[in-house]
DNA sequence: CTTCTAATTTGACACAGGTCTAGGCAAGGG
DNA sequence: CCCTTGCCTAGACCTGTGTCAAATTAGAAG
Protein backbone atom coordinates (compact mmCIF):
# COMPACT_ATOMS: atom_id res chain seq x y z
CA UNK A 1 0.00 0.00 0.00
CA UNK A 2 1.82 2.89 0.92
CA UNK A 3 4.98 2.82 -0.89
CA UNK A 4 5.76 6.40 -0.38
CA UNK A 5 9.29 7.34 -0.73
CA UNK A 6 11.09 9.45 1.88
CA UNK A 7 12.22 12.74 0.15
CA UNK A 8 14.99 11.66 -1.79
CA UNK A 9 16.98 15.21 -0.21
CA UNK A 10 16.83 15.94 2.82
CA UNK A 11 15.60 20.02 2.90
CA UNK A 12 17.97 20.76 6.14
CA UNK A 13 20.89 20.56 4.51
CA UNK A 14 19.95 22.92 2.19
CA UNK A 15 21.29 26.39 3.29
CA UNK A 16 22.92 27.88 0.43
CA UNK A 17 24.14 25.57 -1.97
CA UNK A 18 22.71 26.52 -4.72
CA UNK A 19 23.49 25.70 -8.67
CA UNK A 20 26.43 27.58 -9.32
CA UNK A 21 28.54 27.60 -6.11
CA UNK A 22 30.51 24.77 -7.23
CA UNK A 23 29.49 21.98 -9.82
CA UNK A 24 27.16 19.62 -9.14
CA UNK A 25 28.27 16.09 -8.71
CA UNK A 26 27.18 13.38 -10.41
CA UNK A 27 25.61 12.07 -7.72
CA UNK A 28 23.77 15.03 -6.34
CA UNK A 29 22.28 15.62 -10.29
CA UNK A 30 21.07 12.31 -9.96
CA UNK A 31 19.29 12.60 -6.96
CA UNK A 32 18.11 16.44 -8.16
CA UNK A 33 16.76 15.52 -11.56
CA UNK A 34 13.67 13.33 -10.32
CA UNK A 35 12.72 16.19 -7.97
CA UNK A 36 12.29 18.53 -11.18
CA UNK A 37 10.98 15.84 -13.58
CA UNK A 38 8.14 15.63 -11.11
CA UNK A 39 6.97 19.37 -11.99
CA UNK A 40 7.99 18.86 -15.68
CA UNK A 41 4.84 18.36 -16.66
CA UNK A 42 2.21 20.96 -17.28
CA UNK A 43 -0.77 19.09 -15.52
CA UNK A 44 1.67 17.84 -12.04
CA UNK A 45 2.52 21.60 -12.13
CA UNK A 46 -1.46 22.29 -12.07
CA UNK A 47 -1.99 20.11 -9.80
CA UNK A 48 0.20 20.99 -7.25
CA UNK A 49 -0.45 24.86 -7.47
CA UNK A 50 -4.11 24.08 -6.87
CA UNK A 51 -3.43 21.70 -3.77
CA UNK A 52 -0.83 24.52 -2.40
CA UNK A 53 -3.23 27.05 -2.40
CA UNK A 54 -5.96 25.31 -1.70
CA UNK A 55 -7.69 26.71 1.73
CA UNK A 56 -6.60 24.42 4.47
CA UNK A 57 -3.52 23.12 2.69
CA UNK A 58 -5.43 20.33 1.59
CA UNK A 59 -7.05 18.41 -1.23
CA UNK A 60 -9.56 16.14 -2.00
CA UNK A 61 -9.04 14.06 -5.28
CA UNK A 62 -12.51 15.13 -6.37
CA UNK A 63 -11.76 18.58 -6.20
CA UNK A 64 -8.82 18.13 -8.53
CA UNK A 65 -10.23 15.93 -11.14
CA UNK A 66 -13.37 18.03 -11.93
CA UNK A 67 -10.33 20.86 -12.77
CA UNK A 68 -9.10 19.03 -15.64
CA UNK A 69 -10.24 17.33 -18.75
CA UNK A 70 -8.56 13.51 -18.04
CA UNK A 71 -9.60 10.61 -16.55
CA UNK A 72 -9.33 10.07 -12.68
CA UNK A 73 -6.52 7.19 -13.38
CA UNK A 74 -4.68 9.65 -14.75
CA UNK A 75 -4.97 12.18 -11.90
CA UNK A 76 -4.01 9.29 -9.77
CA UNK A 77 -1.21 8.53 -10.99
CA UNK A 78 0.76 12.15 -11.43
CA UNK A 79 -0.57 12.41 -7.96
CA UNK A 80 1.33 9.17 -7.39
CA UNK A 81 4.58 10.81 -9.38
CA UNK A 82 4.75 13.63 -6.97
CA UNK A 83 4.15 12.05 -4.10
CA UNK A 84 6.76 9.58 -5.11
CA UNK A 85 9.04 12.36 -5.70
CA UNK A 86 8.19 13.60 -2.16
CA UNK A 87 6.64 16.64 -3.11
CA UNK A 88 2.66 15.99 -1.22
CA UNK A 89 1.86 13.82 0.71
CA UNK A 90 -1.41 12.12 1.63
CA UNK A 91 -4.25 10.82 3.99
CA UNK A 92 -7.59 8.58 3.13
CA UNK A 93 -9.93 10.42 6.14
CA UNK A 94 -13.56 8.33 5.08
CA UNK A 95 -14.34 8.43 2.03
CA UNK A 96 -12.35 10.77 0.35
CA UNK A 97 -8.18 11.37 0.47
CA UNK A 98 -6.46 14.54 0.49
CA UNK A 99 -3.23 15.82 -0.40
CA UNK A 100 -1.25 18.34 0.82
CA UNK A 101 1.91 20.04 0.11
CA UNK A 102 5.57 19.32 1.14
CA UNK A 103 6.87 22.68 1.37
CA UNK A 104 10.71 21.83 1.95
CA UNK A 105 11.35 20.08 -0.67
CA UNK A 106 9.89 23.13 -3.00
CA UNK A 107 12.29 24.96 -0.74
CA UNK A 108 15.07 23.17 -1.59
CA UNK A 109 14.38 23.12 -4.97
CA UNK A 110 13.95 26.65 -5.50
CA UNK A 111 17.59 27.47 -3.21
CA UNK A 112 19.20 25.23 -5.95
CA UNK A 113 18.30 27.21 -9.13
CA UNK A 114 17.95 30.56 -7.54
CA UNK A 115 19.75 34.00 -7.68
CA UNK A 116 21.85 33.11 -4.33
CA UNK A 117 24.96 33.64 -5.98
CA UNK A 118 27.38 35.92 -8.00
CA UNK A 119 27.56 33.76 -11.35
CA UNK A 120 23.90 33.34 -11.46
CA UNK A 121 23.18 36.54 -10.86
CA UNK A 122 24.67 38.05 -13.54
CA UNK A 123 28.00 39.49 -12.29
CA UNK A 124 30.36 36.56 -12.94
CA UNK B 1 21.01 28.96 -38.74
CA UNK B 2 20.62 30.38 -34.89
CA UNK B 3 17.04 28.96 -34.31
CA UNK B 4 17.42 30.57 -30.61
CA UNK B 5 13.61 30.38 -29.43
CA UNK B 6 13.48 33.98 -26.94
CA UNK B 7 12.63 32.56 -22.97
CA UNK B 8 9.40 31.57 -23.38
CA UNK B 9 8.39 33.15 -19.86
CA UNK B 10 9.61 36.82 -19.66
CA UNK B 11 11.11 37.22 -16.41
CA UNK B 12 10.18 40.81 -15.62
CA UNK B 13 6.65 39.64 -15.11
CA UNK B 14 7.82 36.93 -12.04
CA UNK B 15 8.04 39.26 -9.33
CA UNK B 16 5.65 38.25 -6.73
CA UNK B 17 3.81 35.09 -8.24
CA UNK B 18 4.59 31.91 -7.19
CA UNK B 19 3.08 28.40 -7.31
CA UNK B 20 0.53 29.16 -4.64
CA UNK B 21 -0.60 32.60 -4.50
CA UNK B 22 -3.24 31.25 -7.23
CA UNK B 23 -3.62 28.64 -9.27
CA UNK B 24 -1.69 28.65 -12.44
CA UNK B 25 -4.00 28.32 -15.67
CA UNK B 26 -3.68 26.19 -17.94
CA UNK B 27 -1.42 27.74 -20.59
CA UNK B 28 0.63 29.03 -17.73
CA UNK B 29 1.46 25.28 -17.07
CA UNK B 30 2.03 24.83 -20.37
CA UNK B 31 4.69 27.46 -21.05
CA UNK B 32 6.43 26.37 -17.75
CA UNK B 33 6.59 22.61 -17.91
CA UNK B 34 9.20 22.95 -20.57
CA UNK B 35 11.42 25.17 -18.75
CA UNK B 36 11.48 22.82 -15.45
CA UNK B 37 11.67 19.53 -18.30
CA UNK B 38 15.08 21.34 -19.80
CA UNK B 39 16.83 20.66 -16.53
CA UNK B 40 14.92 17.55 -15.20
CA UNK B 41 17.88 15.26 -16.87
CA UNK B 42 21.02 14.64 -14.48
CA UNK B 43 23.27 15.58 -17.01
CA UNK B 44 21.53 19.19 -17.87
CA UNK B 45 21.77 19.60 -14.14
CA UNK B 46 25.65 19.43 -13.97
CA UNK B 47 26.16 21.01 -17.73
CA UNK B 48 24.52 24.47 -16.49
CA UNK B 49 26.05 23.80 -13.09
CA UNK B 50 29.02 23.98 -14.75
CA UNK B 51 28.63 27.04 -16.90
CA UNK B 52 27.30 28.74 -13.83
CA UNK B 53 30.24 28.18 -12.10
CA UNK B 54 33.05 28.43 -14.68
CA UNK B 55 35.07 31.34 -14.26
CA UNK B 56 34.12 34.72 -16.72
CA UNK B 57 30.96 32.76 -16.35
CA UNK B 58 31.51 31.51 -20.00
CA UNK B 59 32.08 27.74 -20.84
CA UNK B 60 33.67 26.24 -23.82
CA UNK B 61 32.19 22.80 -24.67
CA UNK B 62 35.19 21.24 -25.06
CA UNK B 63 35.35 21.68 -21.55
CA UNK B 64 32.04 20.48 -20.94
CA UNK B 65 32.39 17.39 -23.09
CA UNK B 66 35.52 16.54 -21.06
CA UNK B 67 33.53 15.91 -17.57
CA UNK B 68 31.13 13.49 -19.24
CA UNK B 69 31.30 9.74 -20.30
CA UNK B 70 29.29 10.99 -23.44
CA UNK B 71 30.02 11.76 -26.47
CA UNK B 72 30.11 15.05 -28.04
CA UNK B 73 26.85 14.81 -29.70
CA UNK B 74 25.09 13.79 -26.75
CA UNK B 75 26.30 16.93 -24.97
CA UNK B 76 25.70 18.97 -27.93
CA UNK B 77 22.18 17.76 -28.24
CA UNK B 78 22.09 18.62 -24.25
CA UNK B 79 23.26 21.87 -24.72
CA UNK B 80 20.34 22.63 -27.43
CA UNK B 81 17.73 21.67 -25.30
CA UNK B 82 18.77 23.87 -22.29
CA UNK B 83 19.58 26.48 -25.35
CA UNK B 84 15.78 26.61 -26.95
CA UNK B 85 14.44 26.43 -23.30
CA UNK B 86 16.30 30.28 -22.75
CA UNK B 87 18.30 28.71 -20.05
CA UNK B 88 21.72 29.49 -21.63
CA UNK B 89 23.07 31.22 -24.77
CA UNK B 90 25.90 30.40 -26.92
CA UNK B 91 28.31 32.29 -29.47
CA UNK B 92 31.69 31.30 -31.63
CA UNK B 93 34.82 32.58 -31.21
CA UNK B 94 37.11 31.33 -33.60
CA UNK B 95 37.22 27.75 -33.55
CA UNK B 96 35.43 27.20 -30.38
CA UNK B 97 31.98 27.77 -29.23
CA UNK B 98 30.98 29.22 -25.66
CA UNK B 99 27.83 28.74 -23.42
CA UNK B 100 26.33 30.94 -20.81
CA UNK B 101 23.56 31.34 -18.36
CA UNK B 102 21.01 33.50 -18.71
CA UNK B 103 19.64 34.46 -15.02
CA UNK B 104 16.49 35.77 -15.10
CA UNK B 105 14.71 32.33 -16.62
CA UNK B 106 16.05 30.72 -14.14
CA UNK B 107 15.39 33.43 -10.76
CA UNK B 108 11.89 33.07 -12.66
CA UNK B 109 11.63 29.47 -12.20
CA UNK B 110 12.80 30.08 -8.84
CA UNK B 111 10.57 32.53 -7.61
CA UNK B 112 7.69 29.98 -8.70
CA UNK B 113 7.97 27.59 -6.60
CA UNK B 114 9.82 29.43 -3.89
CA UNK B 115 8.71 29.54 -0.13
CA UNK B 116 7.39 32.98 -1.19
CA UNK B 117 3.69 32.28 0.11
CA UNK B 118 1.77 31.28 3.07
CA UNK B 119 0.62 28.04 1.32
CA UNK B 120 4.04 26.97 0.29
CA UNK B 121 5.50 27.99 3.61
CA UNK B 122 3.56 26.06 5.65
CA UNK B 123 1.27 28.13 8.01
CA UNK B 124 -1.44 27.65 5.40
C1' DC C 1 43.61 23.74 -51.87
C1' DT C 2 44.23 20.33 -48.43
C1' DT C 3 44.07 18.80 -43.85
C1' DC C 4 43.14 18.90 -39.11
C1' DT C 5 40.26 19.92 -35.08
C1' DA C 6 35.80 21.60 -32.92
C1' DA C 7 31.05 21.29 -32.81
C1' DT C 8 26.67 20.22 -34.74
C1' DT C 9 23.20 17.59 -37.49
C1' DT C 10 21.10 13.35 -39.01
C1' DG C 11 19.26 8.84 -38.56
C1' DA C 12 18.46 4.81 -35.80
C1' DC C 13 17.57 2.43 -31.64
C1' DA C 14 15.87 1.32 -27.03
C1' DC C 15 13.69 2.93 -23.12
C1' DA C 16 10.76 6.06 -20.41
C1' DG C 17 6.41 8.33 -19.84
C1' DG C 18 1.34 10.12 -20.49
C1' DT C 19 -3.09 8.51 -21.49
C1' DC C 20 -6.86 5.42 -21.74
C1' DT C 21 -9.97 1.17 -20.64
C1' DA C 22 -10.93 -2.42 -17.52
C1' DG C 23 -10.79 -4.17 -13.14
C1' DG C 24 -10.13 -4.03 -7.90
C1' DC C 25 -10.48 -2.32 -3.14
C1' DA C 26 -12.40 0.65 0.60
C1' DA C 27 -16.15 3.17 2.80
C1' DG C 28 -20.93 4.34 3.43
C1' DG C 29 -26.19 3.62 2.74
C1' DG C 30 -30.24 0.86 1.37
C1' DC D 1 -26.26 -8.40 2.48
C1' DC D 2 -25.95 -5.75 -1.99
C1' DC D 3 -25.23 -1.51 -4.37
C1' DT D 4 -23.17 2.95 -5.14
C1' DT D 5 -19.41 6.16 -4.95
C1' DG D 6 -14.42 7.46 -4.65
C1' DC D 7 -9.95 6.29 -5.62
C1' DC D 8 -6.19 3.29 -7.07
C1' DT D 9 -3.86 -0.44 -9.83
C1' DA D 10 -2.79 -3.18 -14.07
C1' DG D 11 -2.14 -3.55 -18.72
C1' DA D 12 -1.88 -1.77 -23.44
C1' DC D 13 -0.82 1.80 -26.74
C1' DC D 14 1.59 5.55 -28.68
C1' DT D 15 4.63 9.36 -28.30
C1' DG D 16 8.78 11.53 -26.51
C1' DT D 17 13.60 11.33 -25.32
C1' DG D 18 18.62 9.97 -24.30
C1' DT D 19 22.23 7.80 -26.58
C1' DC D 20 25.42 6.56 -30.23
C1' DA D 21 27.72 6.12 -34.99
C1' DA D 22 28.17 8.38 -39.21
C1' DA D 23 28.11 12.34 -41.91
C1' DT D 24 28.35 17.54 -42.17
C1' DT D 25 29.65 22.37 -41.37
C1' DA D 26 32.99 26.00 -39.68
C1' DG D 27 37.30 27.77 -38.79
C1' DA D 28 42.45 27.59 -38.49
C1' DA D 29 46.92 26.16 -40.17
C1' DG D 30 50.10 24.21 -43.63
Amino acid sequence: MSKQVLPIVDADAACCAPLACEPLSESEAAELAPLFKAIADPVRLRLLSLIACHEGGETCVCDLTAAFDLTPPTISHHLKVLKQAGLIDSERRGTWVYYWINPAVLARMSALIGPASPALAGTG
